[in-house]
DNA sequence: CCGCCTTGTTGACACATCGCCAATAGTGCT
DNA sequence: AGCACTATTGGCGATGTGTCAACAAGGCGG
């Protein structure tokens, strides 16, 4: 058995990839270490000593999940409200249908039935989402924390209906913007305002 | 030790307001058999032979869980739209503030890493809800499945939105129901009728 | 080219949990 | 009281996880 030396940095790089493909193709508890550890060609021992405890190893996972769509909400959209939504819908449905599967992994391990470390890493990328939202919309002036927590409100809405769209397929693209880009003009015009 | 011997259903009965208990405190990976055992003053063998596995227990915890609320919508809720929606929201908020914290647990579960049962149970309670909610706005006739799923994201979006209210408490009661009345009024006038 | 030394990597040990099943002992019935 | 039925037990084997001392790959100085 030859075994290889690597940077710590690619050797965890390589471990991480393994897991990201595992996890996403399996469900937490069906996925064990010992399976990450043969994939990668690696002694068990290594995931632990790199990544911790295999929940560790898990919200790695993941955070980097959900971390790649935040990459291009850069150019703010133009024109008047509904307008803006058809963007910003459209660009959501863009980034999640990209990478569907690793996405509806993440957001499907929603809670790991209520573990509190998995909520957070959730709960965070939900509020980049919130606020590029009400970004968008033009409502970022340092919002109170119940228009947060609305806006928090309308992202749940589009990830399970995304999910209805990606995993279920009961639902049209076309619906689902229909759907999205209506409720996200009722949120700003009539719910949004009496937040305070 | 004495032991003593129960009826089948007691003593199964016993074992599960137990597992209610514990899985309603502590996230499923956090509760063993054996502390279920223990608190029932039980072996730990009998949990099995009730429940078999252990997530067909947490399966059926949650599925108690979620079918408490289903109690009480026989009535259907009188007059136009926006009072209609009202009434639909004002139920669903007591029912969900009445069993806070099973309600937090079970739906928090929403997923429990993907796994597929969990899922399933879930979907099921949701679409109960989804169904009622159609009824109740008078578009119960036969709906399509993509009004179901609409519906279904509808309900999505009331379940993140109580979690927000219940368990973070940015929002008040006021301010949740607004929310989902008013969105609820949207979906049924503007986005509800694409569906065919 | 060779020995050393850093450190990435391994393998095994201890521990926890779970599913299963033969053995045991309540409990009602004759 | 004795018996039969079956609820209940306790332990076995398998699987998974975290830890840690020991090992060796590969670069460096001599």
């Amino acid at each position: 058995m030859r075994r290889r030396r690597l940077e710590p940095d690619a050797r965890r790089e390589q471990i991480l990839s393994v897991a990201i493909r595992l996890f996403g193709a399996k469900p937490y508890a069906e996925v064990s270490t010992t399976d990450v550890a043969r994939d990668a060609g690696v002694a068990r021992g290594l995931v632990n000593h790199y990544f911790g405890t295999k929940k560790d190893l898990y919200l790695e996972v993941v955070r980097v999940m959900l971390t790649v769509p935040e990459t291009a909400l850069e150019q703010l959209p133009e024109g008047e409200l509904p307008e803006r939504a058809d963007s910003i819908v459209s660009w959501f449905l863009d980034v999640v249908s990209r990478h569907s599967t690793s996405w509806l992994a993440a957001t499907g391990a929603g809670g790991m039935a209520g573990d509190a470390d998995v909520d957070e890493v959730i709960a965070e990328a939900v509020d980049v989402a919130a606020d590029g939202i009400l970004r968008a919309v033009g409502m970022g002036e340092e919002p109170t924390p119940a228009l947060r927590g609305m806006a928090r409100s309308y992202v749940g809405l589009a990830i399970w209906t995304a999910r209805e769209w990606l995993q279920r397929g009961v639902l049209t693209r076309e619906q689902v913007h229909l759907l999205l880009a209506t409720n996200l003009v009722t949120m700003v015009k009539r719910v949004f305002p009496q937040a305070r």
